[in-house]
DNA sequence: AAACCCTGCAACCGCGTCTCT
DNA sequence: AAGAGACGCGGTTGCAGGGTT
């Protein structure tokens, strides 16, 4: 306990740093690279830990760090990825180029969560304040995003796992058409222990979860990056629009990609992945349509691995019937077009609508897809997950790729096998791995 | 002017995971 | 397979600076 095992061995300056340190620090990545962190405050001359060494140059030195207060959109944005990803600070920080973990935690703690409180959201749920503090007779509700997360989706008594932070903010569920409401799925870890992952069909999904902000006709941010898996049905097409200028996008790798090269709009548009998202996150006067419709292929960038959906129409026939649905509720949408901001305390009634999505559908947690593109792929393919988890690993490519006219895939596909050892996407293969591991196969 | 409070931010800490031996 | 070291993440702490009394 207490300090890190390197900072034990020497006397090492902590607290802040000084503006010599910062040079020297500043001096030496920038001629040789960090490489292993340890041995770089010895190579730079500084009496710190490589810990401290890193952290600095990763909040503080990094040259592609954008300093300076958050935009109102980069904000929004943060909360909406809150909403969906919980307290995943470092993979917040990944949809906001030049902003780090730390300085968003930050931001969240101080600012924004207040914020939301005063609009009467709450924070950790994003729902109305009202809804949760009801909710709170019948255990339904937590305050706790560590609660959430051990008694939602990982019921594993013989093997507890403190400190996986799986939030998943209740009330942004996943909408799936023809399945049983709540879904246990067994597995087993590399120790034998079983896990229960439960699917649970949840209560309400919320209105109001959003900032008056995004009720506004302004025009919605540009501010859209790779968006994992779900997220990019935030931007709408809006965000992303083809009259738009490149805009670079800096990795935490520091890669950039110029987001209208990468994916044209029309592509950006039916992004959306079929279940959701739309209505979590819908602009004003969104419609989802029939090009919404999900016909999902995957593709990795730096380590993760994003998911596509299809532009082709011939996408298979549970992409149909969920753009039918959402179709189908477009009067949803139409009626709470001025309510996705702020909760409207003067007429709570208008949650009404959701009602229509919530009793339809099962309810599966936008954070359970979000990790485990196995069950997003079951979900579009109306499988079961077992019968994904016992798929071979192998065969992991095939069922996501049956529309051929996704380039992006089996561009990266086609990459990953030429340069297996150039690609750092390949550590899409490791994920998979990880993934296939901690729901118990092969 | 001094004491107190509040806020934001930088940095620390502990822990889980990964990699290497 | 096991242990050690390195890395990365999220929670927490401590401090500086500004505002208020």
């Amino acid at each position: 306990m207490g300090r890190h095992s390197c900072c034990y061995k020497q006397k090492l300056r902590k607290g802040l740093w000084s503006p010599e340190e910062d040079e020297k620090l500043l001096r030496h990545i920038t001629k040789y690279g960090h490489g292993c962190w340890s041995s770089v405050p010895k190579q730079a001359g500084l009496q710190r830990c490589g810990k401290s060494c890193r952290l600095r140059w990763i909040n503080y030195l990094r040259p592609d760090l954008k300093r300076g207060t958050f935009s109102q959109e980069e904000e929004n944005l943060i909360i909406e990825l809150h909403a969906v990803l919980g307290n995943r600070w470092s993979q917040i920080a990944a949809q906001l180029p030049g902003r780090t973990d730390n300085e968003i935690k930050n931001l969240w703690n101080s600012c924004l969560k207040k914020k939301l409180r005063q609009r009467g959201i709450d924070p950790v749920t994003h729902k109305p304040l009202s809804e949760v503090e009801h909710g709170e007779d019948t255990s339904q509700l937590r305050t706790n995003s560590k609660d959430m997360a051990s008694s939602e989706l990982n019921i594993n008594a013989n093997n507890p796992k403190p400190g996986t932070s799986s939030v998943t903010p209740r009330g942004y569920q996943l909408e799936m058409e023809g399945s049983p409401t709540s879904k246990t799925v067994n597995s087993s870890d590399n120790n034998g222990n079983t896990t229960t992952n439960l699917m649970t069909s949840t209560t309400t999904a919320s209105k109001g979860f959003f900032p008056d902000k995004f009720s506004t006709n302004s025009q919605p941010s540009d501010l859209v990056g790779h968006l994992p898996i779900h997220q990019l049905n935030y931007a709408s097409n809006a965000r992303l629009s083809s009259t738009s200028n490149p805009t670079p996008w800096f990795t935490q790798t520091t890669q950039a990609f110029d987001i209208n090269s990468e994916f044209s709009s029309a592509a950006m548009s039916s992004f959306l992945p079929p279940l959701t998202a739309s209505f979590l996150s819908a602009p004003i006067g969104y419609k989802p349509s029939v090009a919404d419709s999900p016909s999902m292929a995957s593709f990795t960038m730096n380590g993760s691995r994003y998911w596509e959906t299809g532009a082709s129409a011939n996408n298979n026939s549970n992409s149909s019937s969920n753009s039918t649905e959402l179709q189908s509720n477009s009067s949803f949408y139409d009626n709470n077009s001025s309510s996705w901001g702020l909760p409207d305390c003067s007429t709570p009634e208008k949650e009404a609508p959701l009602h229509l999505m919530e009793s339809q559908a099962e309810d599966i947690k936008w954070s359970e897809y979000l990790n485990n593109p196995l069950l997003m792929a079951a979900a579009l393919q109306n499988q079961t997950p077992q019968s994904l988890y016992n798929m071979d690993i192998k065969s992991e490519t095939h069922f996501l790729t049956n529309n051929s006219s996704n380039s992006m895939w089996t561009h990266n596909q086609q990459q990953q096998q030429q340069e297996p050892l150039q690609n750092p996407n390949m550590c899409a293969a490791k994920d998979i791995h990880r993934l296939t591991a901690a729901y118990g196969h092969v």
